[in-house]
DNA sequence: AAGAAGACTTGCACAATGTTCAAGAAGCAG
DNA sequence: CTGCTTCTTGAACATTGTGCAAGTCTTCTT
């Protein structure tokens, strides 16, 4: 076998790479066919359709996820640590987010990464459908959490794509929102206060907050079981 | 000016029909013009582009959402008003957290929400940047939550504009979905228990399970301050 | 080794769709 | 009526997903 065959996991591999590189709307079948070095069509006979094409990139990804030894830490810690494993697998990808609001994923990886999920809530003492929601709360919640930031990271690229000063446009986007915003007294406050404190805060600092008032809600919970 | 000048208001509103019926990628510019009884390039003199409508319709629909009164009830009784209000609103409109996660949204809509959101959570007590953590952990919950319903509403619509029998694909990707999760103990346990308890158990089981974790905690943050 | 069967690749073509643009129609001011 | 602004149209173009028939390469049989 010559050695730039085909296969479907290096199409799935070269999917996410381009994926990553230029997101959702950037892929398509003619650079991804460049990018393998054949024709883009090509590629149909490996892999159904473009649609089918991003569930296998998208279920593929789900197994960089880091899956703590339940054995060596206690529940919350290791909640945590696969919360931010997801956190940082996600932002690696900003697309998933979006493809997961399209298509419905469920693959081998994704499966491997909720069975651990569930293990870690039901050694925290959550039984049958409740391990599930409770899972299922610290994962949506990381998921939404990164809404935003795919969105951003979306946008940044049109920007790109489209010519022009990216970084301007999106300073007059923010202005333009900004504006709106002021004629709100909360928003005015909350908006004054952040000018003033100079743009600061990480942004994951709402991932921490977040992640950590749903453990406490969590440990409630049990508690009142 | 006779009855069917275009406006953009008229636009939006009917994009917002249009998406509604028809999901983002059956929005589409020749289809909306033809339900405003005009050419489809005649919206691109009150619009600048698709993306923008899109903006646009994606703000409208936040006036959607019913904002109680905060003298009335206790804070939490008003957030959960609200989350429920938010669900609802997404479940009209699935195509919105897809739209979120690749256009920046912040219109008057949008602020209008977020301004009341955070007058619940300073009453609540929280201060500063705060109460903004607490109204995103939330917000981002109950969008997350929705994502998996927008997938599964895009799926159906796709699979019947493909034609063929949606029920009977939807069916069977299920069954292969269960195949896969199958090999996974955990999962298997899950999927087993489902089954044997008939399918049942209402969908928004998990928004109410989230909210409480989520209130509960935000509790436990107050009086750990 | 020859040839047949299958596995894989290619180029062409088509349909759908966002968008531009020049030309036209409609309303309004003088 | 005339000219100006506001709005609408139709034709055209570029991009993109995908089907298809024809090619090429691989492998297996005899």
């Amino acid at each position: 076998m010559p050695r730039d065959t085909l296969t479907t996991e290096r199409i799935v591999r070269t999917a996410i790479e381009l994926l990553d590189a230029e997101g959702l709307e950037g892929l398509n079948m003619r650079s991804l066919g460049e990018r393998l070095g054949s024709a883009a069509t090509a590629v149909y006979w490996h892999v159904k359709s473009k649609d089918n094409l991003v569930k296998l990139a998208g279920d593929e990804v789900w197994n960089e996820i880091e899956l703590p030894d339940l054995d060596a830490v206690d529940w919350r810690t290791a909640a945590t640590t696969m919360a931010h494993s997801l956190y940082d697998m996600i932002i690696r990808h900003p697309w998933l987010v979006m493809a997961m609001g399209t298509h419905v994923m469920y693959g081998p990886g994704k499966s491997r990464h909720d069975d651990h999920g569930l293990a870690i809530y039901e050694k925290a003492g959550f039984v049958g459908a409740d391990a599930d929601r409770a899972m299922a709360t610290v994962f949506i919640f990381v998921l939404g959490i990164t809404l935003g930031e795919s969105a951003a990271v979306t946008l940044t690229r049109r920007l790109r794509r489209e010519g022009g000063d990216a970084e301007e446009q999106m300073k007059e986007m923010m202005a333009q929102a900004s504006e709106i915003a002021m004629r709100f007294p909360r928003l005015h406050a909350r908006i004054e206060a952040v000018q003033d404190a100079g743009y600061g805060e990480a942004p994951d600092k709402s991932l921490e907050f977040g992640l950590q008032v749903i453990f406490d809600g969590l440990e409630a919970q049990l508690a009142a079981r």
